[in-house]
RNA sequence: GGGUGCUUAGCUCAGUUGGUAGAGCGCUAGCCUUACAAGCUGGAUGUCGGCGGUUCGAACCCGUCAGCACCCACCA
């Protein structure tokens, strides 16, 4: 047809005549759809529906006959004139134009951009054409009513299927709200089959096996030969039958059964990346639910794309692919040039490639090992977001490994050959037992009952962020407990505690470190599975743990609520501020660390008599000395900076130099005062205070009488200084 | 054209019912302190993309603008 819109003053009175074609003699018609673009050229355009997707569709609206003028290697066929038949596609064109203009009707040729799609591997220009293919039906009702498309939607909205993150559900339901039926058969050699067989005359039988489809063509009284439809399924049909298939899923399931296809289907969660969500997860999901009436997976877990350093999509040809070997093992900067330019489909390449390469990585890649670029791959996976490859990153965790194996050495040390009285229960709340009239054989310490508090703490938060997928936040939960918690804190807490302890402490303390350690190899265990194996085989034992051939076979730590010990953890928190006080007062007195001074302290006597060796220890003292009410004329007769830690305070024994005391303690005022004005301010809101809710008001309150209180011990002393 | 994300310290990123802005790396001062210099201790660093709104209170909720990325494209 010869197509125009239906608003075109020009040619609306054309309109349903027709047109006689030149070259040809066909006459066709004249359609009006507004389709077609007034302005563009005459604004009348021809329609050919048999190879192009617009006109197909407009051919389909208007009834207009499909005339396909192509063979399969894209010559003209015999729907065409006499002339051009057998001819290429391309010399066709150029005679067509040539024979229009010889016969006077071509006004004139313009030149137009368009696209036109190409194929991947040849780069030839595709030409559309009809063809017969299989098809699945996506919208057509099953015998329950309902089509696979919406059986599919149907499981993901009641929540029997769920995303995570939640919102990959939209890029589900869009998708197949808006799908066609499948074409399902391709013109490829590796595949499965497709099992149809036709007759000479077009008959058509589908069936499991050839016999089958002779006795269906016996029965429809067809005698002729047989012949196998030479296509083969597309791959994404063949992969949508994985949740069964795999699983020896037979036609008289659930009759005939296995124990693995019992277990497994539906199984827990598949975990893959968003560009498969069509391809893959959707069509096992409706292949799945049509053919066994089952959800194929639970949980789809959909994670980012791993991208290079300036996130681009590593690809071949961009030369910008990391081999996760080759951060695993590290790789020489030679060899990894080579690497990335050798098979390049465009040699023309590898000059830049090279260039690139040299410039990012001057020294090739080093090792940092599986466990290292798996804890790095844990670490980056927040959801709904790709991954921009960091190396830096992946050498802060190879640290972390590190650290662990450094720690385990540490524990070792101090474990090995030792009596850690594994024969004597622990008891509840960390209590030991003692034999009657004897020596208690353990003696467990507010810092060995803090860090198995945090220990439980961190099991519970563990296994709620497995739950969630959020290997991100799991990742830096071990992290920090282990770095944080067991290596800053109680691994010095336990060096003094086995210093200056008594045989019974000491003993308490090395099986806490042994335990504690054994508990936290279990749990790192799946996130970093090597190095755990490896410590675990020599700490296990010591520890008395040692219940299985391999730590993979050993139970994983469940969290005990019973162990977390507030009172322990309120101790550590408060020992922890007056260590960090110490520690802060030397640096900015700048003290060298190798300098041991004796500290003055006032305070709860009974608490600094406690806490005296570990802050000593921990921040580099010759002696804690405790004081009471002389504390300030102490602090005024020395000039000694002072620092508070709640009802503490604390002054190192050091000749100072009073100017920058003076204005450290300046410094220190000037915040809090900037503090207290703005929580005074908030506080004196009415409609904060009325409104707010009263743990925030509270709060608030707290923070003010805090500030307050510090700010008052800390004016005499600057009062004393300027005195001075 | 339709859709989905993202924008927080120099870099890579957390920040989950709105309530004192965080980590790693980098930077910086000082340390071979008897597990670890791939380490230890101290320090500096942010108008949370812009504007407007809701709220006692916004990195977070709503609107809008800007920039970036990706997916789908005969079908939206």
């Amino acid at each position: 047809a010869v197509m125009v819109h239906p608003e075109d003053e020009r040619y609306k009175h054309m309109i349903g005549k027709t047109v006689k074609l030149p070259l040809t003699d066909r006459e066709i018609p004249i359609i009006a759809d507004s389709y077609v673009d007034l302005e563009f050229g005459t604004g009348c355009v021809k329609v050919t529906p048999a190879h192009d997707f617009n006109d197909y569709a407009v051919g389909q609206r208007h009834n207009l006959p499909i005339i396909s003028i192509l063979t399969l290697d894209a010559r003209i066929n015999d729907n065409a004139p006499e002339k051009y038949r057998g001819m290429d596609r391309f010399d066709a064109r150029k005679a067509v134009v040539a024979d229009l203009e010889a016969i006077g009707v071509l006004e004139k040729t313009d030149k137009h951009k368009l696209k036109v799609p190409r194929g991947d591997r040849t780069g030839v220009v595709i030409e559309p054409m009809l063809t017969d293919q299989w098809f699945v039906a996506m919208s057509k009702p099953g015998a329950d009513g309902k089509s696979i498309t919406e059986k599919a939607l149907d499981v993901v909205a009641s929540g029997e299927i769920k995303f995570v993150p939640e919102n990959w559900v939209n890029t589900y339901n869009q998708w197949l709200n808006n799908i066609q039926d499948w074409c399902i058969s391709r013109q490829l050699w590796w595949g499965h089959q497709i099992p149809a067989w036709y007759g000479v005359n077009g008959e058509v039988f589908v069936a499991h096996s050839e016999e089958e489809a002779r006795q269906q063509a016996d029965k429809a009284g067809y005698a002729g030969a047989l012949t196998r439809d030479p296509d083969v399924l597309d791959t994404w049909y063949s992969s949508a039958l994985w949740p069964f298939s795999t699983l020896d899923w037979t036609p008289e399931w659930p009759a005939k059964s296995n124990p693995a296809l019992d277990l497994y289907l539906p199984s827990t969660v598949l975990v893959t990346g968003f560009d498969i969500i069509f391809f893959w997860v959707a069509r096992m999901v409706m292949m799945t639910k049509h053919i066994t009436g089952k959800i194929p997976f639970k949980h789809v877990y959909v994670h980012g794309l791993i991208r290079d350093a300036e996130g681009q999509k590593m690809s071949k040809s961009k030369g910008n692919v990391l081999d996760p070997i080759d951060l695993i093992d590290g790789i020489g900067i030679e060899d990894l040039v080579k690497k990335r330019t050798t098979g390049l489909m465009n040699p023309k390449q590898a000059e830049q490639i090279e260039k690139r390469t040299r410039k990012e990585f001057p020294n090739g890649i080093q090792a940092f090992g599986t466990d290292a670029l798996r804890f790095t791959f844990l670490s980056l996976a927040s959801p709904g977001r790709d991954i921009k490859f960091d190396l830096s990153r992946c050498e802060g965790y190879r640290n972390f490994c590190n650290k662990l194996w450094n720690a385990t050495r540490f524990v070792l040390m101090n474990i090995e050959g030792h009596d850690l009285a594994l024969g004597h229960a622990q008891g509840a709340g960390g209590a030991c037992s003692a034999p009657a009239g004897g020596e208690a054989k353990l003696d467990f310490g507010f810092a060995d009952r803090w860090i198995v508090s945090r220990l439980q703490r961190t099991e519970a938060e563990m296994a709620k962020h497995f739950a969630d997928y959020r290997f991100d936040l799991l990742a830096r939960e071990l992290y920090e407990f282990v770095w944080d918690e067991f290596c800053d804190w109680y691994l010095e807490l336990a060096k003094v505690r086995m210093q200056t302890g008594s045989e019974a402490e000491a003993r308490g303390t090395r099986r806490t470190l042994a335990r504690v350690l054994e508990t936290v190899l279990r749990l790192a265990h799946p996130l970093i599975p090597f190095i755990t194996e490896e410590l675990w085989q020599v700490v296990a034992p010591i520890a008395g743990r040692k219940s299985h051939d391999s730590i993979m076979q050993a139970p994983y730590p469940v969290a005990q609520p019973e162990r977390i010990d507030e009172a322990s953890e309120a101790k550590v928190k408060l020992l922890k501020e007056i260590v960090y006080a110490c520690r802060n007062l030397r640096g900015e007195m700048n003290i060298s660390p190798a300098q041991k001074l004796p500290l003055i302290a006032a305070g709860d006597a009974e608490t600094l008599k406690t806490f005296a060796p570990y802050i000593a220890g921990l921040s580099k003292l010759s002696e804690v000395r405790i004081v009471g009410d002389e504390f300030d004329a102490l602090a005024a007769e020395r000039a000694a900076p002072v620092a508070i830690a709640g009802e503490f305070r604390v002054m190192l024994q050091v000749e100072i130099d009073i100017a920058v005391e003076r204005e450290r303690l300046a410094k220190e005022i000037a915040r809090l005062e900037g503090e207290i004005a703005k929580a005074e301010a908030k506080l004196a809101n009415e409609s904060f205070v009325a409104r707010a809710p009263e743990a925030v008001v509270a709060q608030e309150k707290k923070r003010l009488a805090d500030f307050g209180d510090t700010l008052t011990r800390l004016k005499p002393q600057l009062a004393k200084l300027a005195g001075n």
